[in-house]
Order: C-alpha cells, then sequence, then structure tokens
RNA sequence: GCCAGUGUGGCGGAAUUGGCAGACGCGCACGACUCAAAAUCGUGUUCCUUUUAGGAGUGUGGGUUCGACUCCCACCACUGGCACCA
C-alpha cells in the first residue's frame, strides 16, 4: 500500500477537530508553555509559502512541548483592520467586514489544511467589537496617564482625492493615479512612546531576541548623552537652548544654527535679512522630508543677521538657518563647532564661516577631526582628553546656570490617529465647550458604523465624518453636545496587546483574567517576519510596559524569545511576486505532495533564519524522505512490516544511532535547528534501512520524533502500528546516555599537522598510549623516516600531532 | 556614509571551549531490477595531478598557533536596517 498524503492528511484533521485534540486547559497544573506566531493580515491573496515557515516553527515547539507534559497555548487569529479592505470598500462599494471575513475563512482553511495544532476555540478577530472593546479601553488608559495627547503634524493631501494618504501610498509625491500630493498639518493623536524610550532601551538586555534585532532597536531609540547649553541672544531677552554632545568643543564654537521651523525665527531675523530668510523658508516647505534629505548632500542655509553669545568666553556668534537641522531633534538648535563636526565643516566651508580648532590630532584643512584628543585653545580645558573635557564643561555650565547634563533620544511620539474607515474608532468626544474627554468606560466598545458607502469626506477626516448620526451625539454626563472622534486607530493598535487576549479569549468583564496573565506571560517564544524587528515590536513592548504600571500584566516585556523566519525565494532566487510569475501557492503543494511533505521541506531548507530559493527538486526529496519512512513501516497489505517486532535482534551500532537521534531530534528541536533534526532523522532511516529487524520500541520512538514535523503520517503509523491515538498526545521518547558512550575510538595521527594516518584505540586511552600507538604506526614510521621529532601533541580520544623535521 | 549580519562543492546546507572540512538532501554518473521506461535499491561524487599515491582547498591578503571554516588585523562582495539625529 503507497502513502497516500489526500486520505492520511483530511483523517487526522477530522479526527483532531472532532475530539479538540490541541484545546489548551488555561488552569491545568502543567507547567505552561505559550509559543505564539505573529498573527496574519488576512488578504484576498491568500496564505504564500512563506507563512508555513515560521507556522510550521512554532507548531514543531508547540507539538514537542505538549507531549513532553506541558500545558501548552498555542493560538491563531486575525489582524484584519487595514488598508486593502477600505481600498476595497471604496472601489466596489461593498462592506469591507464581508470582504474581510471572506478572506479570514480562506485563511482559516488553508492553515488548517496544513496540520497546525492550532487551538481553534480561542480564535480573536482585531475587528471583532468583543475585542476592539478592549483596544479602546487601553486606548482610554493612555489617554487618562498623559501618554495620549493631540497635536498638529502635517499628513499627505491629496486634494483631488479628498483623502489623506499613507506614507506607501505615495509614490514621486503623487498619488497612484498621479494626483498631486502636498503637505497640510492637521490635529493628530499622539502616543507618548518617547516617555518610555529609556525603559524600552534597558529592557532589552533581558531579552533572548536576535542580536541583530536589539541593535535595530537600540538604533532606533537612538540615545544621545551629552548637555543642554543656554546661549544669549544679543540684543534680545529671548535665549537659545542647543543640545550637544560635545560640550568639550564649546571654545570652538564659530556660528549657531536653528531648523527653519524654529519659533524664534521671526523675532531675530533682521531687517535687512527678512527677505533671504522667508525665501529660504520659502524653499523648505514645499519639500517633502524626502527631497530635504534626498538634496542634502549640498548644505544650503541663510545668516538671520541676529548673534548669540557664547557663555564660556562671552564671543558674538553669528546666527544662521538651515535645512541640516532638525526642528524634531534635540531642541531644532544647534552650536556649531567645524573643527570637529563634518556637517558643520562642510557648511563652515560652503559659507566661508571661521574654523577654529580645539582638540588637537586632525587636519582641519582636509576633514573635521572628530577623534579624541588634548584640547587646545580652551582656557580651563586645555590638557585634557575628551571624556575629561566633557564632564569638566557639564560641570562649569551648570555651575554657571547655563546649561546642564541632558540625554536626547532620536525616538519620536508614535503618530496614531489615521485618516480611516477601515480601523477601531478612537473612543474620544468633542464637546462643544471645546474640552475633549473619553466616552465612559461601560459604553464600550464604541462600534464602527455600518455606512452604505464609504468614501473620502473631503475635508482630510476619515469617510466616517459622512456619517453625521453617528458623528453627532451627545454627552451623557454632561448633556453637552459632542462630536465623535473621527480619526481610526492604525493597524499597529489592535496587534499590540493580542497575545493578551488569547489567554482569556471569551472574557466579558476585562482584558483578561488577572490571574491567567500571571500564570501565562510571558509569551516564551514568538516567531514572526523581522519587517516588524522595529515598529510592531517596539509598540507592543510600550503597550505592555504601560499595562505593566497600570498592574494589568505582571510582566514588564512580553516576548522572551524571538525569533524571525527568513524569505522563501522564488525558484529564481528572487523575490517572489505575482509580476516575476514566481509565486508558489501552499494549496497546491499539499494536494500534489501533502502538507507533511511541505512541512518537512520548509524545515529542511537551511536555518529557519536564512533566506533560501524555493526548489522543486528539494520538495521532492522532501516527499521521497516521507515515502521511504512509509515503506519501512508498511508491508504491500496495509499492515506493520514484519521486520519490525517487539523482539528484535538489536545490531549495537543500530542501537546507538537510535539513541543519537533522539538525543539530537530533541536538542535541536528545542533550539530551533530544525534542518539537523530533519538531517538526523534522515540518518536514522538510512540507518534502519540497513537492518533486518527493527525493534518496534525504536519505530514507535522515531515516529514520534517524526510527529512535529510531519503530524499526519506520524498519526497514521502510530495507528498502524496498533497504538491508540493520537501520537500528538504521546509521551515523549527518551535516551539512554550510556548508550552514547564508545569504548573505542578512532584516533587521528598527524605529521606537522596534516592527517597521515588513523588508528583505533580504547575510548580512555592515556595520552602515552596514545602516543606510543602514533610511532609505532607503520605509515608514521614512514613519514617520519630521517627526521627528528621535535613535540608530540596529544588530545585523549582525539588526536596525535607529531611535529618533527 | 553609518550600524549589524553573511561569505564553505554544480546547488540548499553541516561542522565553533581551535583538533579528520563538506554530515544530510538535491543534482549528476554508474550498477541492479525491467522487454523498456518510471519508481525503487545499491555504489560513487570538492578540485587538480603523473590516481594502491600526492598536492591544493572554507570571499581576498596578512598574522597568532604544533594545528585555523573557527581567533586577531586589513580589504572585497552581498543582504538587512538607518540615513544630516548635533
Amino acid at each position: 500500500m503507497t502513502y497516500n498524503h489526500r486520505e492520511i492528511e483530511k483523517k487526522w484533521q477530522r479526527y483532531w477537530e472532532e475530539n479538540k485534540t490541541f484545546k489548551t486547559d488555561t488552569e491545568s497544573d502543567k507547567p505552561k508553555y505559550y509559543v505564539l506566531d505573529m498573527f496574519p493580515y488576512p488578504s484576498g491573496a491568500g496564505l504564500h509559502v512563506g507563512h508555513p515557515e515560521g507556522y510550521t516553527a512554532t507548531d514543531i515547539l508547540a507539538r514537542m512541548k505538549r507531549m513532553q507534559g506541558y500545558e501548552v497555548l498555542h493560538p491563531m487569529g486575525w489582524d484584519a483592520f487595514g488598508l486593502p479592505a477600505e481600498r476595497y470598500a471604496m472601489k466596489t462599494g461593498n462592506d469591507p467586514r464581508v470582504f474581510t471575513n471572506k478572506n479570514i475563512d480562506n485563511f482559516r482553511r488553508q492553515l488548517k489544511s496544513l496540520g497546525f495544532s492550532y487551538d481553534w476555540d480561542r480564535e480573536i478577530n482585531t475587528t471583532d467589537p468583543e475585542y476592539y472593546k478592549w483596544t479602546q479601553w487601553i486606548f482610554i488608559q493612555l489617554f487618562k496617564k498623559g501618554l495620549a495627547y493631540m497635536a498638529e503634524v502635517p499628513v499627505n493631501w491629496c486634494p483631488d482625492l479628498g483623502t489623506v494618504l499613507a506614507n506607501e501610498e505615495v509614490i514621486d509625491g503623487k498619488s497612484e493615479w498621479g494626483h498631486p500630493v502636498i503637505r497640510k498639518p492637521m490635529r493628530q493623536w499622539m502616543l507618548k512612546i518617547t516617555e518610555y524610550a529609556e525603559r524600552l532601551l534597558k529592557d532589552l538586555d533581558k531579552l533572548d531576541w536576535p542580536e541583530n534585532i536589539k541593535e535595530m532597536q537600540r538604533n532606533w531609540i537612538g540615545k544621545s548623552e551629552g548637555a543642554e547649553i543656554t546661549f544669549r541672544i544679543d540684543g534680545h531677552d529671548e535665549t537659545i537652548t542647543v543640545f550637544s554632545t560635545r560640550p568639550d568643543t564649546l571654545f570652538g564654537a564659530t556660528y549657531l544654527v536653528l531648523a527653519p521651523e524654529h519659533a524664534l525665527v521671526d523675532q531675530i531675523t533682521t531687517p535687512d535679512r527678512r527677505e533671504a530668510v522667508e525665501a529660504y523658508r520659502r524653499s523648505i516647505e514645499s519639500k517633502s522630508d524626502l527631497e530635504r534629505t534626498e538634496l542634502s548632500k549640498e548644505k544650503t542655509g541663510v545668516f538671520t543677521g541676529a548673534y548669540a553669545i557664547n557663555p564660556v568666553n562671552g564671543e558674538k556668534l553669528p546666527i544662521w538657518i538651515a535645512d541640516y537641522v532638525l526642528a524634531t531633534y534635540g531642541s531644532g538648535a544647534i552650536m556649531a563647532v567645524p573643527a570637529h563636526d563634518e556637517r558643520d565643516w562642510e557648511f563652515a566651508k560652503k559659507f566661508d564661516l571661521p574654523i577654529r580648532v580645539v582638540v588637537k590630532g586632525g587636519d582641519v584643512d582636509r576633514e573635521a577631526y572628530t577623534g579624541d584628543g588634548e584640547h587646545v585653545n580652551s582656557d580651563f580645558l586645555n590638557g585634557l582628553n575628551k571624556e575629561e573635557a566633557i564632564n569638566r564643561m557639564i560641570e562649569w555650565l551648570e555651575e554657571n546656570g547655563v546649561g546642564r547634563r541632558k540625554v536626547t533620544y532620536r525616538l519620536r511620539d508614535w503618530l496614531f490617529s489615521r485618516q480611516r474607515y477601515w480601523g477601531e474608532p478612537i473612543p474620544i468626544l468633542h464637546l462643544e465647550d471645546g474640552t475633549i474627554k473619553p466616552i465612559p468606560e461601560d459604553q464600550l466598545p464604541l462600534e464602527l458604523p455600518e455606512m452604505d458607502e464609504i468614501k473620502p469626506s473631503g475635508t482630510g477626516e476619515s469617510p466616517l465624518a459622512n456619517n453625521e448620526e453617528w458623528v453627532n451625539t451627545v454627552d451623557p454626563e454632561t448633556g453637552m453636545k459632542a462630536r465623535r472622534e473621527t480619526n481610526t486607530m492604525p493597524q499597529w493598535a489592535g496587534s499590540c496587546w493580542y497575545y493578551l487576549r488569547y489567554i482569556d479569549p471569551h472574557n466579558k468583564e476585562r482584558l483578561a483574567d488577572p490571574e491567567k496573565l500571571k500564570k501565562w506571560l510571558p509569551v516564551d517564544v514568538y516567531i514572526g517576519g523581522a519587517e516588524h524587528a522595529v515598529l510592531h515590536l517596539l509598540y507592543a513592548r510600550f503597550w505592555h510596559k504601560v499595562l505593566y504600571d497600570l498592574g494589568v500584566v505582571p510582566t514588564d516585556e512580553p516576548f522572551q524569545r524571538l525569533y524571525n523566519p527568513g524569505m522563501i525565494l522564488g525558484e529564481n532566487n528572487e523575490k517572489m511576486s505575482k509580476s516575476k510569475g514566481n509565486v508558489v501557492n501552499p494549496d497546491d503543494i499539499v494536494e500534489s505532495h501533502g502538507a507533511d511533505t511541505l512541512r518537512v521541506y520548509e524545515m529542511f531548507m537551511g536555518p529557519l533564519e536564512a533566506s533560501a530559493p524555493w526548489s522543486t527538486d528539494g520538495l521532492d526529496g522532501a516527499r521521497r524522505f516521507l515515502d521511504r519512512i512509509w515503506r519501512l513501516y508498511v508491508g504491500e497489505d496495509g499492515k506493520l512490516d514484519a521486520k519490525i517486532k517487539p523482539e528484535a535482534a538489536v545490531d549495537p551500532g543500530f542501537e546507538k544511532t537510535y539513541h543519537q537521534t533522539v538525543k539530537k531530534v530533541t536538542e535541536d528541536y528545542e533550539n530551533v535547528r530544525f534542518n539537523t533534526a530533519i538531517s538526523q532523522m534522515m540518518v536514522f532511516i538510512n540507518e534502519a534501512y540497513k537492518q533486518k529487524e527493527i525493534p518496534k520500541s525504536f519505530a514507535e520512538g522515531f515516529v514520534k520524533l517524526l510527529s512535529p514535523v510531519a503530524p499526519h503520517i506520524a498519526e497514521e503509523l502510530w495507528e498502524i502500528m496498533g497504538n491508540e491515538p493520537p501520537v500528538s498526545l504521546a509521551t515523549w521518547p527518551t535516551y539512554d546516555p550510556d548508550k552514547l558512550v564508545e569504548d573505542e575510538v578512532e584516533v587521528v595521527i598527524q605529521v606537522n599537522g596534516k592527517v597521515r594516518s588513523k588508528v583505533t584505540l580504547p575510548a580512555d586511552a592515556s595520552k602515552e598510549a596514545m602516543e606510543k600507538a602514533a610511532l609505532d604506526d607503520e605509515v608514521i614510521k614512514e613519514w617520519l623516516a630521517g627526521k627528528t621529532v621535535r613535540k608530540v601533541i596529544t588530545v585523549p580520544g582525539k588526536l596525535v600531532n607529531i611535529v618533527a623535521n
């Protein structure tokens, strides 16, 4: 009987579903194991072969841990708000709910066809009012803590379409249909993630994450330490505060630069410079952020006519404006030290401003010197090195009340509102007296109203603004007329806390039961794409810390261990895409080769974190491996093959291979090295083929090892062996360390570092015995003929190296 | 430009307290089975040479060491992230 994947896979998927084999009992006494996938956006295109890579990895861990006696939480859900559904609704006039639910049904069908061991009773959907009720609740807590506020922020406004576009919808300053897009300031919700910058940075050290992801987050947060320095402005009462990481170079400052948007520019500009300054600012405003950075090779700027006073020596420094100074970082103003800062150096060269050396070591005629060195021309800093001088200067600034030690972060507050329909409504009322307040928590969820037509409001507000009935309301507490917030939340919102809801998905009273959260947090292993390395993972960590401060969750970090699966490329080594025609659809593979083959293949391609091209031949190889297993176990009659028997004569070599296999596969799964685990299982099968008889206990142990990767065939073989299903809940096999110990080892003999001979010796042979065996070896004697032995290095149980000349 | 990562056969990849480079799979070649083919089973497969053997070899060049894919220095290439962040 041949291996019929279509029949077997359907049979066991039905069995698992009917028996609720993978249901999690969150109140069980067993130790917990929480293994989580990044939940997908259910796109119309369906599952991509990239999805099953990460999902199989988590599934292997979930299945092994279950068999090892853990209570495993392994859930799945849908990150279902998002732009494609909104655009579909605008184009077709259909409700995005219908479209989204159709896509979800398709995704769920596909995931089930791959045999993942999710507890489907915990499925969540970010667009479900019972779910986003709590997303809104968290927003209200953020608002109450002062972490959500409104600010004027520029958006991509497209007048022709009457709508605001996302950054990715703007191509070369135009909409995808070629309409012009301009930057327009709008009142928007911001979340004060910057208040958590230091904790988000520091706590990275506690996480078992890939170092590159942590580094990306560190760079994103961008901590820099330095000082704030206050400059008086000649002839004005106002002062300018600058941030510098090099306060030690204050004696080398020769001018100041403000960002063109800096609030003081209008006040300090002298009449004769006004025209030039206005013209420069206008030229900046018409540029997008992108243009400003792209055209940045050449420094631009104008003199304001005003002068600042250097607090340390009373010198008058001209104040310029230039777009190389960013309004959004630090205080939007800098002191320029052209001798020791590359950007200032370029600017000074271009505008012929003085360059004064205060640190010895470079050649400032050629370039700025940013390294360490002895300070000169710097009064009380002369002779000091960089670190000493920085500290001494900060002391001086603080003593004289003109500055202080200061830490600045590159991280900006999170722009949290979207001018969209298909997102969580922000639960805020704008009262007629101009105040804002959250809607009472007992009135949550604030449901997204169904609308006959979803079209741009024309004002830049979301399509919700068209719905007068919904927008205009009355504050139930004061009776005042009120307007609902028409902005909705970004897609990140729902994914910031979904891992909490899985723990207690049907709780009507609260986000989740605190006792359950206490047992189940943190997530033990989290697997998902590296494209979320910064934003999703940083936002989720931020919300988690806020919830920790509120006492809602018991841990200060959500995800302990993290892995990012690499990308599966097309057969031609390029990214899979429709236009290149190299996309592989998992449905087709499940049909032709089977889900188990797809799972084995994707795990065998290479390390989980590496990208690799799809290979049809490789896929066939995975199938061949499963066929080989099948033929080893199942005879022509469909019954267990006669050579697998309870009382079999065991070859000692094969016995050792079995125990090695149990050990290696268990350790490799635990450490997410699935490719080498599979290769070890192949070694076992190759050995098994050479045996006349195979002990049934080995055959059973092997099926258990196989079951996390290829669960359907494993269940079938388990049943054919006469065992009670499911193997998915059987006990994980163990190995006997004594069976792994070698009596004899092959010792390598080298002459001058080159392998010349080998000799078999007892594993515990002494150094002297090994040396003697080496020198007595016939081949070695020939190599040593005519030479004098200078030295012999012996590594017990491994090798002997003879140095001779 | 800056930061991080990677670089091993025809291909995907193994091997790390420094100790036999190339496990396992793919592909290819040969053999068995077959009227034949497919499938299957078996053998071989880093390269070079004058092939019972020897030499070279883990991106390039140098170094440390009895011994380096592994450690150090410099460089090159590719991938990812950031991009005037003071």
